[in-house]
RNA sequence: GGCGCCAUCGUCUAGCCCGGCCCAGGACGCCGCCCUUUCAAGGCGGAAACACGGGUUCGAAUCCCGUUGGCGCUACCA
C-alpha cells in the first residue's frame, strides 16, 4: 500500500464529496464551487465522490440529481463517478475492499478494535451518562475484553463493529486556512465506529482514507466538519500519513438564522432553475456569500473569480442567503442576455405557459414579434419566469383585466367613449407604427385637455390587461391595428357594462 | 451538559492580522428626487451598523478578558 507514505505532490488536488441523500441544495453548491474554483485558480484538479455509505438514505436518483445540478451551475470535474479517473472507483460503496484494508492496519498496529455493543445499549449507557451530567463517551467495554468474552461474543452471532482507539492525551491542533489555528483536548474524544457492522466504512473513516488514496491536497469543505476534524487527524497519524490541509467555510442560513432547510422553500439548484435563475446568477452570488474580493466589486464572470479566488479572502461568519439579492443580480444577468439567448432561456418557461405553441403557431412572424417583446420587457425582468407574463399579450386576445387596473383605469366616467374613439381613430391611422401613434396620441392630448397618462393607462389596460408595461407605443405598434382597436372595443364595452350594472364610486 | 466556531447597516460585506487616514466604505433592499404615458432600467441623494461590559493605550471596530447571542459537533448520519 503507497498510500501512507507521507509525500505529497505540490498540484492542487481538491474534491467535493456529497452524499447522495437528497437533492443538491444551494449550500452545498457553494461548497463545490469554492473547491472548484481553488482548483481552478491553481490549476489543479477537481474532484467528485460521492459517500454513500449511508444505505439507508442514499439513493440513485439523488446521486443523478447531484451530479446534474452541479454541472447546471456550470462546474465540471476532472475525476469523479461518471467519469472515471486515476483513483476510483469514485463511490464508497465501491471500495469497500480499501477501507477493509486500512481498517485492518489499525488492528495490527493496535489502534483499532472490534465492538460488540449493540446500538441499544450504547444508546442506554449514553442517557445514563448524561443523567449523571457526564460526557457520553464510549466507556471502552470492548477494548478490555478478553479474549475468552470475544469469543464468545462472536459465538453468539453477535454483530460486530470496528472501533477506532483514540489516543486521549494532550491535545490535537486543526491549522485551519480560514479560522486559522484551532486546538481540541483529546481526552474529550472516544473511541469512534470506524467501520459499521455492516462492513462499510463510516464518515471519519472513509473521508481519510479516500482523501489520502486520493492524493486531496486541500480538504475545503462545511464549519459542520471541524469539530471532526480532530478524529480524522488522529486516524492520519495513525496511519503515519500526512494529513492535507483544511480549510473549514461557514455554512449558510435562513432568513430566519436557523440552517437554511426544506421549510425555507427553495433551497435545491433544481428549484432556482423553475423559479428562472440564471446559473451564472447564482454562481455570482453564491461565490459572494462568504467571499468577497474588495467589497466595491459585485458582478465576477466565472473567468474572474477563478482568477481572484482565494481562501484568504473567505468570511468567517456565517451567511444568510438573502434571495432579493440574487433576484438583483439575475435581473443584472438578464438585461446582459441577447435577444436570442433570452428567446432560447426563456422557452421552457413559455412552453410551461402554453404560449409557445402560439408562438410557433405564428412561424417565422411569431419568432419576430417575440424577440420584439423581450427586447421592450428585458429590462424590467428578474427571472425568466417573469417572461410568460411579459410577452403573453402579444400573442392572446382572451386575457383577463387585472381588477385593480381595471378599477383604477378603465371604470371611470367618459372611459368608454374615449376607448371607442381611439379605436375608429387607430383603424384610420397610417401608418400604424411609434411615430405616428405617438404623434397621433400627443394630437388627442391635446385636443382633449387629458394628460397623457389619462389617455394611455386605459389603453393600457384594455390592450394589456395590466397597468403596467413597456412604452405604449411600442406595445400597439407590436400589438397590430387590428387586435390593438379590437381590445379597445371589447374594454369599452366591458367598462360601460359594468358602469351602468353596478355603478362604481 | 461538554467542546468548538462565529459576532460591523435589515442582508452580503470592506476595514481588524500590521491600533490613529473610520463621527466606519461598497452592494442588495428601503425612502426621496431626476428621467418618464405606467412599470422597469439608468442617474443623483438619504436613512441605516462596529452585540454588551470591562481592561490595555495619548488613542480601539481594530489588541486582551468576560458576558450574551447564533450555529456546529458530541451517531454503527454525513
Amino acid at each position: 500500500m503507497t498510500s501512507g507514505s507521507t509525500q505529497r505532490s505540490d498540484a492542487v488536488r481538491v474534491r467535493y464529496a456529497p452524499s447522495p441523500t437528497g437533492y443538491p441544495h444551494v449550500g452545498g453548491v457553494r461548497t463545490a464551487l469554492y473547491n472548484w474554483l481553488f482548483a481552478r485558480h491553481h490549476g489543479g484538479k477537481f474532484i467528485l465522490r460521492l459517500e454513500d455509505t449511508d444505505l439507508s438514505r442514499s439513493s440513485e436518483e439523488s446521486a443523478r440529481a447531484m451530479l446534474e445540478g452541479l454541472r447546471w451551475v456550470g462546474l465540471d470535474w476532472d475525476e469523479g463517478p461518471d467519469v472515471g479517473g486515476p483513483y476510483g472507483p469514485y463511490r464508497q460503496t465501491e471500495r469497500r475492499e480499501l477501507y477493509q484494508r486500512y481498517a485492518a492496519r489499525l488492528v495490527e498496529a493496535g489502534r483499532a478494535y472490534p465492538c460488540y455493543c449493540t446500538p441499544e445499549e450504547l444508546q442506554a449507557r449514553r442517557q445514563e451518562a448524561l443523567r449523571r451530567g457526564e460526557a457520553p463517551k464510549y466507556d471502552r467495554r470492548c477494548l478490555h475484553l478478553t479474549d475468552a468474552e470475544r469469543r464468545r461474543l462472536e459465538a453468539e452471532g453477535r454483530p460486530r463493529a470496528l472501533r477506532f482507539r483514540i489516543d486521549d492525551q494532550g491535545e490535537t491542533v486543526v491549522h485551519d486556512l480560514v479560522r486559522g489555528e484551532v486546538r481540541f483536548d483529546n481526552a474529550l474524544l472516544d473511541d469512534f465506529v470506524i467501520i459499521k457492522s455492516d462492513g462499510l466504512p463510516t464518515y471519519n473513516f472513509a473521508v481519510v482514507v479516500d482523501d489520502l488514496e486520493m492524493r486531496i491536497t486541500h480538504v475545503i469543505r462545511g464549519d459542520e466538519h471541524l469539530s471532526n476534524t480532530p478524529r480524522q487527524l488522529q486516524v492520519y497519524r495513525a496511519l503515519g500519513a500526512q494529513p492535507p490541509a483544511f480549510a473549514h467555510l461557514s455554512i449558510l442560513l435562513a432568513p430566519d438564522r436557523s440552517k437554511l432547510s426544506k421549510r425555507h422553500g427553495a433551497q435545491s439548484v433544481d428549484a432556482f432553475r423553475e423559479m428562472g435563475f440564471l446559473p451564472e446568477a447564482l454562481v455570482n452570488y453564491l461565490a459572494l456569500l462568504g467571499w468577497g474580493y474588495d467589497a466595491e466589486q459585485q458582478i465576477f464572470s466565472v473567468e474572474e473569480l477563478i482568477e481572484k479566488f482565494s481562501l484568504e479572502r473567505v468570511s468567517k461568519n456565517p451567511a444568510i442567503f438573502d434571495i432579493q439579492k440574487l433576484e438583483w443580480m439575475n435581473g443584472y444577468y438578464l438585461r446582459r442576455l441577447s435577444v436570442d439567448e433570452l428567446a432560447a432561456r426563456s422557452r421552457p418557461f413559455l412552453e410551461k405557459a402554453q404560449l409557445a405553441q402560439r408562438i410557433d403557431a405564428q412561424g417565422e412572424e411569431g419568432r419576430r414579434r417575440l424577440r420584439r417583446a423581450l427586447e421592450l420587457s428585458q429590462s424590467r425582468l428578474r427571472t425568466l419566469a417573469d417572461v410568460p407574463a411579459w410577452v403573453a399579450y402579444y400573442f392572446q386576445d382572451d386575457f383577463a383585466y387585472d381588477e385593480g387596473a381595471a378599477r383604477r383605469h378603465l371604470l371611470r366616467a367618459g372611459v368608454p367613449e374615449l376607448l371607442e374613439r381611439i379605436a375608429a381613430d387607430l383603424e384610420g391611422l397610417e401608418p400604424f407604427d411609434e411615430p405616428a401613434l405617438e404623434a397621433y396620441f400627443t394630437r388627442l392630448r391635446d385636443e382633449t385637455g387629458l394628460k397623457m397618462g389619462d389617455v394611455l393607462q386605459p389603453v393600457r389596460v384594455a390592450v394589456t390587461g395590466k397597468d403596467v408595461s413597456p412604452g405604449m407605443f411600442e406595445v400597439l405598434a407590436l400589438v397590430g391595428r387590428g387586435a390593438a382597436a379590437a381590445r379597445l372595443r371589447r374594454a369599452a364595452a366591458w367598462a360601460r357594462q359594468r358602469l351602468a350594472g353596478a355603478p362604481v364610486r
